[in-house]
DNA sequence: GGGAGTCACTGCGCGAAGCAGTGACTGCGT
DNA sequence: ACGCAGTCACTGCTTCGCGCAGTGACTCCC
């Protein structure tokens, strides 16, 4: 019977094993639907409604716009997402998810959701919340981090 | 102020960004290392104690056994393992983690274990116990689906 | 109206990983 | 015993995603 510390201390250790599992799962997900991983996660930020902007994709990708460029290229060829001019700066282009292949994601992430919800189902509300602000608590630290490679410890931090 | 069922929801949308995001990150540490993302991830493995036969992390890492030997080349380059004989059969070799770096990985954990233990000594007992069932029943389940590419579904539903 | 800055894009090179095949070694069946 | 199938780590070859650095089109501000 563990007593609070080592609760603590167990999920610090189970988090980076966690992390790269879950990365893993992410490739695998990626690999049924014959794309990238990064085209995959492009299309969740997308699918989100985060950005359109290929510039601040890129950004969030953690990748240049020149290989943003490309990426493009294969997701519209892939048929996941398709380019528009912008109406109010020339230079720009904005980014549109395709419905294309929306429905084969949603299946493939269907079982996860499935696992997900069994295991939610069984929570009470103050662990319910607890568990979702850590998730998005953290993911914004981790897209924090992306921005600013040169100091990862800093963008965690603040 | 959102009812069991908006929570569940709610975590089942935040989680495949969770999932994105958290993966650059694990790119972001290991960028800092001058390694790679599965150099990292594999680092884990070996510091877990999870395993130290060849074969096995690399079916854990999801590759070939042929890219795993260039990934033991690299690992012993950066000071990260090392190839040691296994006495009991003499095709197989035994991967041992190096401590030299060791201290540098736990530096740059060290403002995400923060971070955890920030958000964890806000939660109770169950809280905690209810979070950390998640990441570890989620890391088998990712664990799985890595093994059984051909069928992800199942390996998460099993 | 001109120059600095921003945008998406392009040629080139690198490197991580898959594929398929190799030699060394093990253990099983007869 | 002994040979043969299976397993192990490893190696050329190829593919492909990405970074780097430079380009032309366009915008904004002085």
């Amino acid at each position: 019977m563990p007593d609070q510390r080592e609760l603590a201390t167990a999920a610090a250790l189970a988090l980076p094993r966690f992390v790269g599992s879950t990365a893993l799962f992410h490739a695998a997900v990626a690999e049924r639907m014959d794309v990238t991983p990064t085209e995959l996660h492009c299309l969740h930020l997308l699918h989100g409604g985060v950005s359109d902007s290929p510039t601040e994709l890129a950004r969030l990708l953690g990748m240049t716009t020149g290989a943003f460029t490309r990426l493009l290229d294969r997701m519209e060829r892939h048929r996941l997402a398709e380019r528009a001019p912008d109406p109010a700066d020339r230079r720009r282009l904005v980014v549109r998810p395709l419905p294309d292949r929306m429905a084969e994601l949603a299946d493939l992430y269907a079982p996860m959701a499935r696992f997900v919800g069994e295991r939610l189902a069984r929570l009470d509300r103050r662990q319910l919340t607890a568990l979702l602000e850590f998730l998005t608590d953290g993911t914004a630290a981790a897209e924090r981090s992306t921005t600013r490679l040169p100091d990862v410890t800093q963008a965690i931090t603040d």
